[in-house]
DNA sequence: GATGAATGAGGGTTCATTCAT
DNA sequence: CATGAATGAACCCTCATTCAT
């Protein structure tokens, strides 16, 4: 019988590749990339190892795709957040909002995003950069949008403590015991005022045009 | 005749213990907490392998003991940066330039603090919180004691936010090529303007006060 | 194409397992337990460190697997010695005989019976006790069945000097330099003869009825 | 201050060689040779490494000395247990009942004798037949004074087969959790009356002249 | 393409022994 | 002589990766 490319096949590969990633998206969120072995991927993902390795390069060409697909994802989910919102300071709201109700819903996206990514081989770390950087450049430009309205002075180093104040934010309320989390969407309104003050607006203002409870996407 | 311990033998094995956390503390900074082997850490330090085990029981073990002295150094360092400045809004500012500066200029400890000490065993995981939680009160401490000129709400999740602004602008600052590096004060200064507008101050009110430059005290 | 796992493959498998346990057994038997090393046991398998964990766990478990192995290939042989001999003392000497012969012609399993699977952990030191236990249940059942020709007291006291009468013996013959030792056929018949009058039979009447020569099967 | 040996100190260095010795006993005992460290002789008597290796020359070295000592034990136990009792059988009996009796009483000792010492170094290894084989030796010789009113064919086997039939009933009864171990004295005895039936005489012909139960000296 | 057995370099850790004080 | 800190060889085991089927 010749062998033939059917679409088909194209298909099955596809799925195959998707099932491993979905896998490896998983355990590295519960255990990290460290702790993490290319079998207990496998085992998660009706594969094996062999074809692990026909997919991809190595563990780490798995953690890259993972951080890739993560990457994408976010992007997605801001821009879907932003796009229902009013221009302006109810846009940055709802991004911060919708960002960390994201983080807060998926604990090993978070994990992965947050932590397991830093510290390991350069090229990762520059894929995390990149996507961290992708997310700064979004904001940044929000910020240059805002103008006359608001002028935000050292507009980088603004965009960099709105993020690293989510992250963090986000993070600590992941790692408190469930028990003993408040809402969501409480701190995530906070953390909105927060940065919202922080670049130099009132948060005041906002919450008239365009009310924090106005994205709770949950999913 | 009987063997008495003397105090230089007391002495030597605090030098020696000493030698081993500092090149520790050195060798994770470098490579973080993984790529780190217990061989490289003795290499540095002019000891052997047996005596690290004398010293500490695990890998995991020392780590720990970089993390606490690590935690206890920040404290005196922002203690010491408090004390020399007048009650309030500037020492909020002397607070975040003062921790700003100290990662700085200690990419290692920063690295440690920031990325390397997440996502280990629960126990280092506590280590880390209790030293982010102890800088969290502190802040919040300081927070407390701005009312009646300021009143912020929600304080703890502004101290974290807080603390997520100087650590992703510290981290991030410490990820650029040093020659793209612009001057470590003014990020420092600009960071401790975004936290200040974000617990609804104002850093003019601030800076005529204390000025920023008042401790520029680097190692 | 659906991969198949083949029953070619799990012969393999099974072979190199084998493979790996024989060698075990060998290195044991030739230099103890702790003095084996997990390199040893794979050298003596054309089988590499990787594989040998493939199959068992740890050092302890190949060396259980050894111990079970070897308590079902002792039962084996005296079963098939028993079996070919008529029921009654002349059995009790055909047991007596064939397990003397067995651990004189494999000293590394006798050393690895009678004194390395000693001062073990719990585990083998339990998995030792069954061998043994086994072993003495099948003395005591037989001497049980001798009645009403002869009635011995304390059975389950002659069943575990049996047992001690024979190892001892067995183990002393071998530690003995190869052109020092009597036949081991000889020194059997009179063990044999020690136990047959320590249950409180007679020698004499045996040897008429089964010779022992009778079952001079060597490996 | 010149030096100068004085009879005390030699009383001090026997003390502390003797400490050592007994506390490595002890050690050995319970935890056999492999699983016991110089640091825990070192322990168990006051004293430290150094010291250690200024008595013995090596863990090998005291463990020699420890069944040297043992052998020199065990050797005067039995003289004396003899010594109390009537020439012939009843000697026989004495000896194998207060073996017995020893072993059940010091579990240390026992496993050091009928276990540890097995499967160790060449040396060791000699230790130990040197003491099982001056026990043999005092058997046979007693085997041979019972003639004429025993005649005992084959002494050595027969003499070993003693032996080993009492270790092993000690090893056994050691071996049982101490809630269902049967009164050591009457194990004793049926071990006694195997061996005596083993050498071909008749146990009823020895309690009349010297009950077992005459010699219950516990430590 | 799929499978999973096979590989072996490398890591953490122990502990007998030495030696400066 | 006593002390205990210092040494480093050696062992068990893991796991990313390869490759024969």
């Amino acid at each position: 019988m010749v062998y033939r490319a059917t679409a088909k096949m194209a298909d099955r590969k596809a799925a195959r590749r998707r099932k491993l990633l979905d896998s490896a998206t998983r355990v590295f969120g519960q255990h990290g990339y460290h702790a993490t072995t290319v079998p207990m991927i496998v085992a998660n993902s009706e594969s094996s190892t062999g074809s692990f390795y026909f997919y991809f390069r190595s563990k780490e060409d798995v953690f890259a795709a993972v951080i890739e697909d993560l990457g994408k994802e976010i992007a997605e989910v801001l821009t879907e957040a932003i796009s229902r919102t009013a221009t302006g300071l109810p846009q940055m709201v709802a991004a911060v909002t919708r960002l960390f109700l994201f983080l807060a819903d998926n604990p090993g996206k978070a994990r992965i995003l947050i932590v397991e990514s830093s510290g390991l081989s350069p090229r990762l770390e520059h894929m995390r950069r990149q996507i961290v950087a992708s997310h700064t450049r979004s904001v940044e430009q929000a910020l240059g949008s805002l103008a006359p309205l608001v002028i935000v002075p050292e507009r980088s180093v603004a965009a960099r403590c709105w993020l690293g104040a989510v992250y963090e934010s986000a993070y600590h309320w992941l790692e408190l015991p469930s028990e003993h989390r408040p809402h969501a969407e409480s701190i995530a309104r906070a953390v909105a005022a927060f940065v919202i003050r922080g670049i130099g607006a009132s948060p005041e203002l906002v919450t008239h045009a365009a009310p924090l409870m106005d994205n709770p996407v949950r999913q």
